[in-house]
DNA sequence: CATACGTGGTA
DNA sequence: TTACCAAGTAT
């Protein structure tokens, strides 16, 4: 890691709000500094693209728009709003948070990052976002564009997959941050880091910055960041089970933890558990239906009869550690079955529009449909 | 500290 | 298809 003389980290600053004031992007939460707008924005573009956000971001503030709004909103509503957009906690942390900041702080923001950390959902990338940009503390905003950004010009080649990295970089940082302008420099380096600094085919030589660019200038570019790798997703082996009456179809709620926590799903088994619950190897279709039986009867004293395999290919879906391969397996409930122990509900086909489903389980309904199962 | 937590895009 | 990336946080 290089050090800057403060000569040079002024000729930085100028340049690079010089060139942000020519080329900053015009993005939806960036027509006014409020922190209502920079907050949602900045909890929408967590391990988010901005082209994925912008159109979710229009139709949040349209639907809440204000803190009380959010507060008040009905969480169906809400996960609704924020169907497809993937790590769902946020949604329901930026609701806990906005409760905070009605009944805790009576609708008072706290200006400072130090504050802003106690709100729900806001970590320590978000907090300097905020600070920043909404109330002008001269405080850094360490995401990814900000890792790569600074790993390159200043050849930082600390992991920046361990956490013990963040506090590196927000030294460094620190030092550079221009005291009256320090949200348009953060929102800078993002742009940069989107622009001419990205992950893959940086285009650093028509770069407005790269003459401070230590790690292009010495040709090691491709060196940096530094980050080790992650391990792939684990394969899982899945039953979903397709149990209908009428015209209705039986869902699971899920854990109000973990994966998909809280969505409505068809109800799902692990292969490998079932094998493993199961006395015999299940090879064939009549013992996987047998040891399917047991398990509704164990889990949710649930009766299913007439179990059909359908044959049609597995709906998969990778998550960032897991990858379902899912097979769909029609089932009927007994006709004296009780469903006083299953925690799930009948689902209707007017209210698949009304409630919101993770992805995984819109390709479940698109398997079914196409194996003519429902509608 | 390491891991869990979604989804869509690109090479 | 795999691999990796995209404005991270909670536990």
């Amino acid at each position: 890691m290089i050090e800057w003389s403060p000569s040079k980290i002024k000729a930085f600053q100028e340049t690079l709000l010089a060139w942000y004031d020519k080329e900053k992007r015009d993005l939806p939460w960036r027509r006014d500094h409020a922190p209502y707008h920079v907050w949602i924005s900045e909890i929408m573009l967590q391990q988010t693209q901005v082209q994925t956000v912008i159109p979710y971001y229009e139709r949040f503030m349209a639907q809440f728009p204000t803190v009380e709004a959010l507060a008040n909103a009905k969480e169906s509503d809400l996960m609704k709003a924020w169907e497809g957009l993937g790590y769902y906690s946020r949604a329901r942390n930026l609701q806990r948070a906005a409760q905070q900041l009605v009944t805790d702080h009576h609708g008072v923001w706290p200006t400072t990052a130090e504050g802003l950390r106690e709100l729900a959902g806001i970590g320590p990338y978000t907090a300097g976002a905020i600070a920043s940009i909404a109330f002008g503390q001269p405080v850094p905003a360490v995401d990814g564009n900000a890792f790569r950004v600074f790993s390159r010009l200043l050849e930082i080649d600390d992991d920046i997959a361990k956490p013990k990295t963040r506090s590196v970089f927000e030294a460094a940082i620190q030092r550079m941050m221009p005291a009256d302008r320090p949200g348009d420099f953060n929102q800078a380096i993002m742009d940069l880091g989107s622009s001419y600094m990205t992950a893959k085919n940086p285009d650093s030589a028509h770069s407005p910055v790269k003459a401070f660019n230590q790690a292009y200038l010495d040709g090691i570019e491709d060196q940096f960041p530094v980050k080790t790798k992650k391990p792939r997703p684990v394969p899982v082996d899945l039953l979903a089970l397709v149990i209908r009456r009428g015209d209705q179809l039986l869902l699971l709620k899920r854990p109000n933890s973990g994966l998909l926590a809280g969505f409505w799903t068809f109800p799902m088994v692990d292969v490998a558990e079932l094998q493993a619950a199961s006395e015999r190897d299940l090879v064939l279709e009549s013992d996987l239906s047998r040891a399917l039986q047991k398990w509704a009867m164990d889990e949710f004293k649930l009766a299913l009869t007439a179990i059909g395999f359908t044959g049609g290919q597995q709906v998969t879906h990778t998550f960032t550690h897991r990858k379902w391969r899912i097979s769909l397996v029609v089932a009927d409930l007994a006709v004296d079955a009780d469903l006083s122990y299953f925690p799930g509900q009948w689902l209707t086909p007017k209210a698949v529009a009304k409630t919101a489903f993770p992805k995984v389980q819109t390709k479940l309904f698109d398997q079914a449909r196409a194996l003519k199962l429902m509608e």
